[in-house]
DNA sequence: CTGAAAGCGCTAACAA
DNA sequence: TTGTTAGCGCTTTCAG
């Protein structure tokens, strides 16, 4: 009496052909009359084939697959989520022989090509990448794809390349929520402000778009008073924000489209209107969480870099192992943090440690005591 | 010369014994010396010894632990989300050696005592389910704990029982997030109300409690003056809302902590007070999507179901199969859905069959032509 | 063009 | 108490 077998022994028992034959047919390899080929591949779909991964990776023994990472390190807490949420699900198909080859560069837009080139010279199949500079890397991509190496942006987007996906969250969309919210927050009539880091970066500029096209749809005469440019530093941020309150005393909402709200807050409160004026920030961090509590901040738009990691890394895993097609694009929403939901983000529990070895880490602590086994 | 060995091999070749022996000390199987059992152990621990869970899977050839899920079909959208979740993560996991025995049942609460002990006597490792009555399944799921069976509760706790976990959004918090929008949309001294499905209900109360709670601290001087039951009845809460819109013409907003929403968005505009009354709602379903458009409904607290599915599936996976500590609980934030994001919810799309035969799925669609190869 | 066989790391059944 | 061995499903290599 025959085994009870299954998966290409089934195939090659049914078909009455070898093990090596049903493989070379399921794998398009060449040396295999076509009439046969043909026809086990018609039984394996009758009998609904799917490979054992398991048994795949083991054959292997090696990796079936290598994944490029090329994400910067710096900003801090963002960038450091992003990276967890690429590691802890890298951690998990690695079971699956895929490998992991980590670029991680220093700033977003610095250095990114020559990583980027780097890693398609490392015979990697696919790269995971924050498309900084999207100009600068289109042909970068457009070269990887044509040679058959899959590129999926993550967080930033080379909308105009031919990368296989992105996951993000649209800077429009993401202006748009922070319009909505601030227009209902504020009395009609209002006027509020922008306050971004520099315009001539889409992303800055994208969501002061959506914030100033959505806005006045939810307050009815709203009008926005001043986009103002604080190029990422600190003091002029400060100053600017302090000048734009004394000059416009009845401003009553400000949306931060940039990670830097820090200085906005103490320019709110130096100008004691903590509260008058509705904050909308983007991005999370530990040190906002005060301003939260005060009520400086109303809101913060945040991108949940750890999910997005997360996704990015499935996507490819996904197709590279499984031929799973990408969708074009995974528009994520953004949380809306406010101070009832913010201990909830892991990113406000500033006892994790952040982490400074790459590109190795320990993802898993299993001396945490609040787990039970 | 001596291959290049790895895993179970290498430390048999390190402690001069054979792998069987390896793989005794390793599992704590009895029938071996307690001294060459800790030297095996430690010669394990100092090569950070990790099994190969594809070889694993692959050698056990059945499945290596069950995983037994009930939760309710209905209502319809939320617990679709909530499955789609599930089977998703499941079909993942499943090329691990685990295999899932799926045991719907009609309703939240109904008949959930039968499908678990049934799950239990089906020999399964761990239990996923939505305990719509805690102290019905209380006793069952602590005998369940105490036979070595793991539970985690998601979506709807047994926080009393011993259960190993939970996933979910923790629904006082869930009425806090409603409480601090809504205290933040009204103006100072506004009066607001809360529509209920019944009081009774844990879960219902509990975001009553975080809404009063919180309201207060975000609205100056404002005051619920209304807590409404609609009992799950059409209706019964049409009727309700409509007398409490004619009994308090100064309402202005309006927090539905259950699914029945509709009734309270056409009595809004029965009434003639959309975008008057801001509305916060609870879940999220396509027939939502025109009141949002018309401003009818100004957010909803959406728990984000499908989410809940996937985490609860992998915190079991992770710990049958690789002994990961359950967390006592995972509480996400729910998502705010405003009209700008509404259309990122995978909920809103109407085209998306909903699942009708169970418990097999088909879960993903190569024929999507919105997708690349 | 096709078949046969080895081996990936692990488990379990059987021998010693 | 320990060693040996077969085999999970797949890939790959070498023979025919």
């Amino acid at each position: 009496m025959a085994k009870r077998r299954s998966g290409v022994h089934l195939i090659s028992d049914i078909a009455q052909v070898s093990r090596g034959t049903v493989d070379r047919a399921l794998h398009g390899r060449g040396g295999i009359n076509e009439r046969t080929r043909l026809r086990i591949l018609e039984i394996a779909r009758q009998i609904g084939y799917k490979p054992n991964l398991a048994a795949r990776a083991l054959s292997a023994n090696k990796a079936t697959a290598k994944i490029g990472v090329c994400i910067p390190r710096e900003i801090h807490f963002f960038y450091d989520q992003l990276w967890s949420g690429v590691l802890e699900e890298a951690e998990r198909v690695s079971q699956f022989g895929v490998e992991f080859i980590n670029r991680p560069i220093q700033n977003l837009g610095k250095g990114d090509a020559k990583a980027f080139q780097e890693l398609m010279a490392s015979g990697v199949d696919g790269i995971i990448l924050t498309a900084g500079n999207p100009k600068k890397l289109k042909p970068l991509i457009d070269k990887a794809e044509t040679e058959g190496i899959r590129v999926v942006c993550v967080d930033t987007d080379a909308s105009e390349s031919r990368r296989s996906s992105v996951v993000y969250v649209e800077p429009y969309l993401s202006g748009c929520v922070a319009g909505e919210l601030l227009g209902k927050l504020v009395s009609p009539g209002s006027k509020v402000a922008v306050v971004a880091g520099m315009l001539m970066a889409e992303d800055h500029r994208r969501k002061a778009e959506g914030f100033s096209a959505t806005f006045p749809k939810h307050c009815l005469g709203g009008q926005i008073a001043a986009v103002i440019e604080g190029h990422e530093d600190e003091d002029e941020t400060f100053q600017k924000t302090r000048d734009l309150l004394r000059r416009t005393p009845e401003l009553a909402g400000i949306y931060v489209n940039t990670v830097n709200c820090l200085p906005v807050c103490r320019a709110i409160e130096a100008g004691n209107v903590e509260g008058k004026v509705k904050l909308i920030a983007t991005d999370l961090f530990a040190e906002m969480s005060p301003y939260f509590k005060k009520g400086t901040i109303a809101a913060s738009i945040y991108h949940q870099p750890h999910r997005q990691g997360q996704i990015a890394v499935r996507l490819m895993a996904d197709n590279l192992i499984s031929k799973v097609n990408f969708p074009p694009t995974v528009p994520l929403s953004p949380a809306v943090v406010i101070l009832s939901n913010l201990y909830l983000f892991r990113e406000m529990r500033l006892n994790e440690s952040t982490p400074t070895d790459w590109p190795d880490k320990a993802l898993l602590d299993p001396s945490d005591t609040k787990t039970r086994a």
